[in-house]
RNA sequence: GCCGCGGUGAUGGAACGGUAGACAUGGCGGACUCAAAAUCCGCUUCCCGCAAGGGAGUGGGGGUUCGAAUCCCCCCCGCGGUACCA
């Protein structure tokens, strides 16, 4: 250093001031509404000006799934914001036009139940949560695209919320029928599965019944193939697929009629194992099947089976999903026929039948299935077998030829498969059939908070949907939040009583809202077009942004959410409201960030985390890229504090470089900030050399780590490298060090914007988001010589330092040199030559 | 029970068949300071050894391979989901 060398001591005991920078860099971005996007001339509501190529620049649709505004923003909605925030700007860095909204999923049972609790209405709550979430987002310094913003509690959203509703009742997609509720008598309310714990009402501790109500449901299963197949064309973690595959559940097999003359009526039953009919010895229902207690009427059973059919209603589902459970049932009194054996076999009820599943019975193979054998077992009822194996032990489950099958003896089972199912169709008792696990959507709410059903009850007309000109059916304002026996809307009279529509007389509003699921599983196509006022939106909007490019969001919505709004979006493509099939092109699941107990975070067990402190603290740059930097984003991590003060330490390291370099007069205002090294000629220094070499494999690194890996703490950690080695080079050439310092900035932008935007314009007077990505020089990635590892037996022994690219015979003789006493007297057998890595000698 | 995810130093983690422990925390030591904080530098998987060096080591046990934290099989433990897939 000079003489005129800055006083380096001093600036080195600073910190910067990381609340005055995120304050300036903060009102830059809000002031010039850097990160909103245009729809461009096709986007508007009636425009349809086609774009050129050339003014048509690549287009991305980031988002992270949108928050439940409950309370403040927790660790988990820091994390989550923070990746798709550094995805967005990785993509915007690389000249592409990224949608980065957002909204708020506002309606939701806990208002609901905090209003019942506290009188406070569900409204008001919810919108101050939201401007706490206002408050975090942009003192996180989130990059996201204001203008779009919206909750779907307001009248300006959820009136297309209902004309979507009433688009999929016009499809047949949305019916009505019969299903069962948790009621709990007690406080005359339908409780959600939450608040039923053990069978009982978690406020008031009394048992919960089932009541069956009239309700609105989605027909998804309609979608169940596509839904299935179209899980190929996406590029979604495998085990996410897997958890939808097997939630719809395909099942091929066949359907089977079992003829009951007691009351002369064929009884379906599926089945994916049509080739062990033979072996169908009794024939169990659910005990929730229409049919069980008049079958039992009249009887000697009838009593016994009333009183197990009422026993198994009061049991939980998870009282009575436990697989090692013993089996119960009760004989019905009555019997079907086997209709390829012909004989009679006993007709029982037992609760291992789901009502749910299938055809609500089942036709019992003892010797073949593990519940059907542990039930004949239970209860002594006859056990064949039908399949051959090597083994004698039953239940056998596997492969084999069938035996005790009359005329299909000796058949594999395999092949017996379709020759009984084409016997059984041409002697019309059954025939092939798919089945699958999946349910349609029940979507009625008895609630309050929630988007109203835009549908009028006319007791001469019957279901009348809501004229599309009289939308939205807005939320009455009501005083008493508690339900007293139905729906806390059916207590606002004035607007339950209504003119029919249609004939104009007296007629009655739906009175349940929508699952907040309805909300959530269209609002990424909101977005697209978030003011339009004439249409949910316009089908140019949709077209630019749609599908969205990368979703990010919490793997505990893998199945629901991510199912239903797949569904929307089919259902919408056959209405022709949008091109797409999927809405989701690509996805990535972050992991929970648990509480320092390592269990889930949550208000009850008061391990819950809140950002707020920390950024107070550190900043939100150090918060943020601490988040980051805790493990890989897609696993679970419980919350500590530990590395966060680390990575607050490396933000400060660089910005102090930049100060000594600022104050050494090598800032913006030297040249320009054109740093020029290389292209000045100078001949590098080894201290120049090895730090160029180390700012170009970081720009490798962290771009490869960004490229689709989402691999943020190592990317990070290789800014650490990066600045480590700054520090260790205090001799490299100031123009070398500059170009390091503001690489490391240009780097760091997307974990960590605010001090990177500071120190790249302090260092070269420009912004750094509008800069390109830096791109790696290859000619500093490469290097001449390489640490050839020098195995025995695959342990390592020596290491020597050899010529890149150098031959394998070369390698393999500086290996034999290098490795001369651990090879004395034994016999080589073997040499493997991995080049410009490492060599192994195998000896005896 | 079933499905999914995971198990590596004191701690969070790195290593996508090729040097186990990058980076960070914590700890220890040093520099600076009257002192502390801050900052900077060094050491830090365990065992034996003054050292040179050697041995062990990625939940456990087998296997594939010249070579396994990584691939295969069996088992144990933790977390999450769950609706007995007939």
């Amino acid at each position: 250093m000079s003489d005129t060398a800055p006083d380096i001591p001093a600036i080195a005991e600073r910190h910067f001031d990381n609340a005055a920078i995120e304050a300036k860099w903060q009102a830059v971005w809000e002031a010039e509404k850097t990160w909103e996007v245009a729809n461009g001339p096709d986007g508007g509501p009636d425009a349809a000006v086609p774009q050129t190529a050339a003014d048509d620049p690549p287009r991305a649709y980031v988002l992270e799934m949108l928050p439940y505004p409950s309370g403040e923003p927790h660790i988990g909605h820091l994390k989550n914001y923070a990746i798709g925030d550094a995805i967005a700007h990785f993509k915007r860095r690389h000249g592409v036009t990224v949608l980065h909204p957002m909204g708020y999923d506002a309606f939701g049972l806990p208002a609901e139940n905090n209003a019942i609790k506290t009188g406070t209405p569900p409204r008001v709550a919810t919108d101050q949560s939201i401007a706490s979430f206002q408050r975090a987002f942009r003192s996180w310094g989130i990059s996201i695209d204001w203008s779009r913003e919206f909750g779907t509690h307001t009248p300006e959203y959820y009136r297309w919320t209902q004309w979507l509703f009433l688009k999929l009742y016009e499809q047949g997609l949305a019916y009505r029928k019969e299903s069962a509720v948790n009621w709990c008598p007690q406080d005359q309310t339908v409780l959600a599965n939450e608040q039923v714990v053990n069978g009982h009402c978690e406020r008031c501790g009394t048992a919960v019944e089932l009541r069956q109500l009239e309700q609105w449901q989605f027909r998804i299963t309609a979608y169940a193939d596509q839904l299935l197949e179209d899980l190929d064309t996406i590029d979604w973690p495998e085990h996410v697929k897997t958890q939808q595959r097997n939630w719809i559940g395909r099942s091929t097999g066949a359907e089977v009629q079992f003829h009951c003359a007691a009351n002369a009526t064929d009884y379906a039953v599926f089945t994916t194992r049509p080739d062990t009919l033979f072996g169908a010895t009794f024939f169990v229902m659910a005990p929730e099947h229409p049919d069980v207690l008049r079958l039992a009427a009249g009887g000697p059973q009838e009593q016994a089976v009333r009183d197990y059919v009422n026993h198994v209603l009061t049991e939980s589902r998870e009282e009575r999903g436990a697989a090692d459970k013993t089996k119960t049932g009760v004989p019905l009194g009555t019997s079907v026929r086997n209709p390829v054996t012909g004989e009679d076999i006993p007709m029982w009820v037992a609760d291992y039948v789901l009502m749910e599943y299938g055809t609500g019975a089942v036709m019992g193979v003892p010797a073949h299935d593990e519940r059907d054998h542990a039930f004949a077992r239970a209860y002594d009822l006859p056990i064949r077998r039908v399949v051959a194996s090597e083994v004698d032990e039953l239940p056998y489950t596997g492969d084999g030829p069938l035996v005790n099958s009359g005329e299909f003896d000796g058949l594999h089972n395999r092949d017996a498969y379709g020759e009984i199912v084409g016997w059984l169709a041409r002697e019309g008792l059954g025939r092939a059939s798919t089945n699958y696990r999946l349910r349609d959507w029940l979507l009625s709410r008895q609630r309050y908070w929630g988007c109203p059903i835009p549908i009028i009850h006319c007791p001469d007309c019957g279901l009348m949907p809501v004229p599309e000109d009289r939308l939205p059916v807005e939320l009455p304002e009501i005083e008493e939040y508690q339900p007293k026996g139905q729906s806390p809307l059916a207590a606002a009279t004035d607007w339950v009583n209504v003119a029919c529509p249609a004939c104009g007389g007296p007629a009655r509003r739906e009175t349940d809202t929508m699952d907040t699921f309805v909300d959530s599983s269209w609002y990424f196509l909101r977005y697209c077009d978030a003011t339009n006022t004439e249409r949910p939106w316009a089908r140019a909007a949709v077209d630019r942004w749609m599908p969205v490019d990368q979703y990010i969001g919490g793997v505990e919505h893998a199945i629901l959410h991510l199912l239903y709004a797949r569904f929307f979006v089919k259902a919408f493509a056959d209405m022709g409201l949008v091109g797409v099939r999927e809405p989701f092109q690509a996805l990535f699941t972050q992991g929970m960030i648990l509480g320092p107990d390592g269990h889930k975070m949550s208000k009850s067990k008061g391990n819950v985390i809140s950002p707020a402190p920390l950024v107070a603290r550190y900043g939100a740059d150090a918060a943020r890229a601490y988040i980051l930097f805790i493990g890989p984003p897609d696993q679970d991590a419980p919350w500590n504090e530990n590395s966060l003060e680390g990575v607050h330490r490396f933000l400060t390291r660089m910005w102090r470089q930049s100060e000594e370099l600022v104050a050494a007069g090598h800032g913006a205002g030297d040249g320009g900030g054109d740093f020029g090294f290389t292209a000045a000629g100078g001949e590098p220094s080894p201290d120049d050399l090895a730090l160029l070499r180390k700012t170009h494999w970081a720009i490798d690194k962290v771009t490869h780590d960004l490229d689709g890996r989402f691999s943020f703490n190592t990317a990070i950690a290789a800014l650490m490298e990066l600045v480590n080695e700054l520090y260790r080079r205090p001799a490299a050439a100031p123009a070398v060090r500059a170009f390091a310092t503001a690489s490391a900035a240009s780097l760091v932008f997307p974990f960590a914007p605010h001090i990177a935007s500071e120190v790249y314009e302090r260092l070269t007077g420009r912004r750094v988001w509008e800069e390109p990505w830096p791109a790696a020089d290859p000619a500093f990635l490469a290097s001449d010589a390489f640490e050839l590892v020098c195995q025995v037996n695959g342990k390592v022994r020596a290491r020597v330092s050899a010529a890149s690219g150098a031959d394998r015979d070369v390698l393999e003789a500086l290996a034999r040199d290098a490795l001369g006493s651990h090879l004395e007297g034994r016999e080589i057998v073997k040499v493997v030559v991995v080049p410009d890595k490492l060599v192994n000698i195998v000896v005896r």
